[in-house]
DNA sequence: TAATATACCATATTATCCCATATAATCCCA
DNA sequence: TGGGATTATATGGGATAATATGGTATATTA
């Protein structure tokens, strides 16, 4: 399964062209379509992205899960606003017009590592949902230190 | 398996013929039948597609599994309407008149990425289907993003 | 023969490849 | 360990190839 941490600022062409962070591409490495996978976020004004792999693994569980219908047309949805955006020789990859409207991206894009997953920010929403995620978090008195490390570390 | 990402905007010309997205024709390059199988869909005015495999597997799995006689007889049905399309030089397919008198296409076709299939749409229906889809899970409060991911990834 | 479908060709647009260069990271040996 | 050499990475631009799409010619068949 692949691994995506820290955080990397690349510039965005005039083509929208930009280099996925090589840490990120030999996560990547062993997967069966050289790119990644991207669709814009519900839940902010950023792109959700990962591997082919983990496209494959929801398509799979779409045939031999029993979804109910409302289930079914979302994850559906989830397929329709995924891109598929192959790698160039180079390790760029161009964003679609689509995507970059929605995170609001203009020439730096900022990879977020998160897990298995990683997101691509304007570096400017990025900071401001940092702020508030902090914010929120001293609000409700959550030690971000202690809470959200899984057992066994 | 072949695996259907995105969604993309193509014309229909005046002799009904529409150029299959070349995503779309890369996932299916390996598959015995050059071009596409597509049927009404039962749920909305669209057009159910996939490639020949997945036909093959279902109807393999009809002389091994146990269905119900119900069962049998809508996955025959579904074997009756079903249109093989090949693709012409330039990976087009010619829409029958059936099919676009049911998804009510006149001259923009959406294809619509639903994983292990597709959808063809007339764009405009396409879009109030998806904000029905938005409503009904926000009403009964389905994360779209959360829910659908299967567990373990 | 008329109507329809299929193959063939032309072109505009878009995407991809390929090369050049700058910068940063790593290696290697004195 | 220092510092030059080498490699990897990021980034820009021009050349090339792929794609979508329209039209014409040829084959099929009713």
């Amino acid at each position: 399964m692949a691994l995506f941490l820290s955080t990397i600022i690349n510039r965005m062409d005039s083509k929208c062209r930009v280099s996925v962070p090589s840490t990120f591409r030999n996560s990547l490495k062993n997967q069966s379509f050289k790119g990644i996978i991207a669709f814009p976020s519900y839940n902010d004004r950023s792109i959700d992205a990962c591997g082919i792999q983990r496209m494959e693994n929801i398509s799979n569980s779409l045939d031999s899960e029993n979804y109910s219908r409302e289930e079914f047309d979302l994850i559906s949805m989830y397929f329709g606003e995924a891109e598929q955006l192959p790698f160039d020789k180079d390790g760029r990859v161009t964003l679609p017009k689509k995507l970059i409207n929605h995170a609001e991206i203009d020439k730096n894009v900022m990879f977020v590592g998160l897990g298995p997953t990683f997101q691509l920010w304007n570096p400017e929403s990025y900071e401001s949902k940092k702020i508030n995620m902090i914010k929120n978090a001293q609000e409700k008195k959550i030690n971000p230190r202690l809470r959200p490390i899984p057992k066994g570390m």
